[in-house]
DNA sequence: CAAACTTTAAACATTC
DNA sequence: CGAATGTTTAAAGTTT
């Protein structure tokens, strides 16, 4: 239940028949956020009381001394403690708050988050403001711990010579505890600022950037708050007391245990795991990628990850705010904890999980690619190629690659994007691979068959590709209008529901296209492709541009993201894909039964424009497909009074290859 | 920003 | 005549 309310609420953008545009705002906005959000900042560690936790019952001398350090640093917390205050909260009553806060024995480490929680701090300040304040408030803290630590040394140094002095005659292993105790001590100043260090940078940005010193505690409390929104769970965090430091390392075993906390969203937090791993409605563990953490990339201490371009960027919201003030007030007005953030926050979660899945199994395959083709043994990083790495970038988590992909592989037909599939459901889909070679649509279609099979998808080609497809997947190559219909809802699930309008377009795609040729035949008319018209439109210039990756990243949402991912690999960065050698044996023709065709049709393209060679293919291999490639083809193009292509060269003559056309093209001409 | 492409919708013409 | 096929035109969105 919750699932569906999130999906309502995410959905929520306006999904009239021709809502477009409204698609790609919630890619983004899911894409975007969604990997922001849904990790969650592992548990926190608290290096608890530094000082108190070597209590030892008895009394020695080191003891005593250290107890001295002890009140010594309690002095400097309490001083410190109220230069934070007043510096954080100017004309702002923080009495109780200090007060608190200086009994609390805890290191002093953790004064800040304690005195104001970032969230009371931000209330008072505009961002601006509270990120000067900040930095000034670190700077002064840092200067005077340092000077606190400079005369504790000294104080130690002291002490030490003295009681060295002084003490000749005690046995030395008092000396020895005495050393020890001061090397103690120094350790634990040392790591006492280098929390304070932590605090104040995590102070400063809400943004985060923790770890390093990690402890045996964690923070519990947000663990059950759920990856969803983190500036709640900062808040939260302050006030339990150990500030989180998120447990990067933890992360991987967390992952492994239980898996039913998502049933428990609602309850009472303190008890669940640090990560929230879910359990995926069809039984999947989700594994959950915490990985915001130290990536911060571009966060700058006013920004926050669910805040971008003056508008909140939660799934589904999109509410303006002027500010990050705004911003914040919004955040915890709008999406607070409650069953429908976690919710969404869920969803967020599989769609993040998706992603990487995916991501997991692309990667893979390009390994295996190129492996194949001979580009680079499989490297260690197989992420060479400009769409991944943008694609990763992408991925506020900038997690990708790592094991994840190892072990991701397993996914069985796990889709391009389920979740958010589902979601999507409502409106059509816009953004479609522009697939110009069949080589990918067939291996995405291969891969993805039963997806589209069950999943109301709308599949993310265009329907001349998927036209040309079903006509290709045919032995002879060609069907009728009825059988392509058939194929569509053979294949497509999505097809199965909205009739009218895709056969409608389906009947257009075919009269309009050149290169869809109707041909009479005995039992009626059918329709083949002419692959040369195909391949004609638009050269294919796109290289991994960003706007490709774009597409791809939005496109997934709708799980489109291995069509245009292939798509780009295919039209971009593999020309030599086009080589009849290469295309045929490989991947293209896995589905297709016809590989010649396919495969001859893009060398020959443009014969007919005699002037210049075909733009898309490398000049060399270009050439050397000339003389293989088919020309008859072209000559049946002939037929086609289009205007466009001249009488095709008849120099280099055409192969046999080509006759399965052409016997049936001079029919049709004809007719 | 413009051109090329896709999708949708719809009006018509033909065929079955 | 009605449904299935084909053709065309137009408008609105997308992508280059």
């Amino acid at each position: 239940m919750m699932v569906e309310s999130a999906s309502e609420t995410i959905r929520s953008a306006p999904s009239g028949q021709n809502g477009v545009g409204s698609l790609s705002g919630q890619a983004d906005g899911g894409s975007g956020g969604g990997a922001g959000a849904a990790v969650t900042a592992g548990g926190g560690v608290g290096r608890d009381s530094a000082a108190g936790a070597d209590s030892n019952g008895e009394m020695s001398p080191a003891d005593l001394l250290h107890f001295q350090q002890q009140q010594a640093l309690q002095v400097a917390r309490q001083f410190l403690l109220q230069q934070a205050s007043g510096l954080s909260s100017p004309g702002n009553n923080d009495s109780k708050q200090s007060a608190s806060a200086v009994q609390v024995p805890v290191s002093v480490a953790m004064m800040s988050p304690q005195m104001l929680t970032p969230q009371q701090m931000q209330q008072m300040l505009s961002p601006p403001q509270l990120q000067a304040l900040l930095q000034q408030q670190q700077a002064l803290m840092l200067q005077q711990l340092q000077e606190y630590y400079k005369k504790q040394q000294e104080q130690l140094h002291l002490q030490l010579l003295t009681q060295q002095q002084a003490g000749k005659q005690q046995p030395k292993e008092a000396l020895g505890n005495k050393q020890l105790a001061f090397q103690q001590q120094l350790l634990q100043m040392q790591q006492l600022q280098q929390q304070h260090l932590l605090n104040l940078q995590r102070q400063g940005l809400v943004s985060l950037q923790p770890n390093q010193a990690s402890g045996p505690l964690q923070a519990l409390p947000q663990a059950a708050v759920c990856p969803t929104d983190l500036p709640q769970l900062w808040k939260g965090e302050g006030a339990p007391g150990q500030p989180p430091e998120d447990s990067v390392k933890q992360e991987g075993l967390d992952l492994t245990g239980t898996a039913t906390t998502a049933t428990s969203f609602a309850a009472p937090p303190k008890v669940s795991p640090p990560l929230s791993h879910h359990t995926l409605p069809n039984g999947q563990p989700t594994v959950l990628t915490p990985r915001r953490d130290s990536s911060s990339h571009e966060e700058t201490p006013g920004s926050h990850p669910l805040y971008g371009h003056g508008e909140c960027k939660w799934p589904g919201c999109e509410t303006l705010c002027e500010d990050l003030g705004q911003f914040i007030k919004h955040l915890n007005t709008e999406h607070a904890l409650d069953d429908r953030s976690t919710a969404q926050c869920r969803v967020q979660m599989q769609v993040v999980q998706q992603l990487e899945i995916q991501l997991a199994k692309e990667s893979e395959r390009l390994q295996a690619m190129m492996a194949h083709l001979h580009m680079r043994p499989s490297e260690p990083k197989p992420f060479s190629q400009p769409v991944t790495i943008s694609a990763a970038d992408s991925f506020p988590d900038g997690l990708v690659h790592p094991p994840t992909s190892a072990a991701a592989p397993v996914t069985p037909l796990r889709p391009p994007g389920l979740g958010s599939a589902s979601l999507h459901s409502g409106g059509p889909a816009r953004r479609r691979s522009s697939d110009k070679f069949c080589s990918p649509i067939s291996s995405e279609l291969a891969q993805n068959h039963e997806f589209y099979k069950n999943a109301d998808v709308r599949p993310p080609f265009t329907y001349a590709s998927l036209i040309r497809q079903a006509i290709l997947e045919t032995p002879d190559r060609q069907l009728t209008l009825n059988e392509i219909y058939n194929w569509f809802t053979r294949m497509f699930a999505y097809f199965r529901r909205n009739t009218a309008t895709w056969k409608n377009a389906v009947r257009h795609n075919l009269s309009l296209h050149k290169c869809f040729v109707r041909v009479e035949n005995v039992k009626g008319a059918v329709w083949t492709v002419d692959e040369r018209e195909y391949q004609k439109r638009r050269p294919p210039k796109m290289t991994g541009s960003p706007t490709l990756v774009k597409n791809m990243i939005s496109g997934l949402s709708y799980g489109a993201l291995n069509a245009s991912y292939q798509a780009a690999l295919a039209e971009s960065s593999f020309p030599l894909l086009n080589s009849p050698g290469m295309l045929n044996p490989g991947s293209a023709s896995s589905l297709l039964p016809l590989s010649h065709d396919d495969v001859g049709a893009p060398g020959e393209p443009l014969p007919s424009n005699g002037s210049s060679s075909p733009p898309r293919l490398s000049p060399p291999q270009y050439s050397h497909q000339v003389q293989v490639k088919e020309e008859p083809t072209e000559a049946e193009e002939d037929r086609r009074p289009g205007p466009a292509l001249g009488p095709p060269n008849p120099s280099t003559t055409g192969p046999a290859e080509d006759r399965d056309l052409e016997e049936e093209l001079p029919g049709e001409e004809l007719s």
